[in-house]
DNA sequence: AATACTTACGCGAGGCCGCT
DNA sequence: AGCGGCCTCGCGTAAGTATT
């Protein structure tokens, strides 16, 4: 995915309300910018942090900048969660999880179950329809390893007995975890933060629920999905 | 019984996206 | 064009527990 126009580069002043963010950009100027990310975003939003926006000529936006990455343990990571979707399509078109490769269609956003919407639905090669659950990463608390969730979600959660039952159905779902940053190689839980999250993917690994998880390449010009990270167990 | 404290819930925040 | 869901936490309120 490449952003449209090159990102504006600045320092964060803070993070608060969860959806706002003072920058100070590099020109000196003091901005408020839309930060796409209502997560805790632990260990991401540090002041003085080096920081990447974007900007938009949407005349209906409050906000012109939306924060796209920061720099975080000497790496770029990326924050904006309305992107892991189109990322994981890129991926999966792509290629690069064979596990669901050599599907026949995909779609975005797709109805089901009880007032929920899978965030892709695969046609797969045998017929089957792959439902494919995505979520955002961005969490790092040692070197090389990815944890999720960042903090409690009971959604999350939910979300995992869903894909249960799609499974339970006859299809088959997937998890794809897109660890939105380059330095990790590895992904695991972290119970210490939310301990139901771990349990329920284990409950959800056993009704036959797949998992995944696929790091990215991050520029201020790209943020692309190429590199598989290896689920611990 | 009245007050202090803790936990549990629902809602709302800005913007995007898909659907009608 | 407009609506509703989604991203997920923190705030306020409500309900529950504990202390006086």
């Amino acid at each position: 995915m490449r952003f449209a126009t090159p990102l504006v580069p600045g320092r964060l002043v803070k993070r608060y309300k969860r959806f706002l963010a003072d920058v100070v950009l590099d020109s000196g100027e003091e901005v408020t910018a839309h930060c796409a990310n209502p997560g805790s975003m632990l260990g991401l939003r540090e002041p003085g942090a080096r920081v990447y926006l974007s900007v938009s000529d949407n005349p209906a936006r409050k906000l012109k900048y939306s924060w796209e990455i920061v720099e975080a343990d000497g790496a770029l990571v990326g924050i904006n969660t309305a992107h892991p979707n189109g990322l994981v399509e890129e991926a999966l078109r792509a290629g690069l999880i064979e596990e669901l490769a050599g599907f026949t269609g995909l779609r975005r956003e797709v109805k089901y179950g009880r007032n929920s919407r899978i965030d892709i639905l695969l046609e797969g090669a045998d017929g089957r329809p792959v439902y494919v659950e995505v979520k955002n990463v961005h969490l790092m608390r040692q070197a090389g390893l990815a944890e999720f969730p960042d903090s409690v979600t009971a959604r999350g959660a939910k979300h995992l007995v869903e894909m249960g039952d799609m499974v339970a159905e006859g299809s088959r779902a997937a998890m794809v975890y897109l660890v939105q940053r380059p330095d990790c190689d590895r992904l695991s839980f972290a119970g210490d933060l939310d301990p139901a999250y771990a349990a329920a993917f284990a409950a959800a690994r056993e009704r036959g629920v797949e998992a995944y998880a696929i790091g990215c390449r991050i520029t201020p010009e790209e943020i692309i999905a190429e590199q598989r990270v290896t689920l611990l167990p």
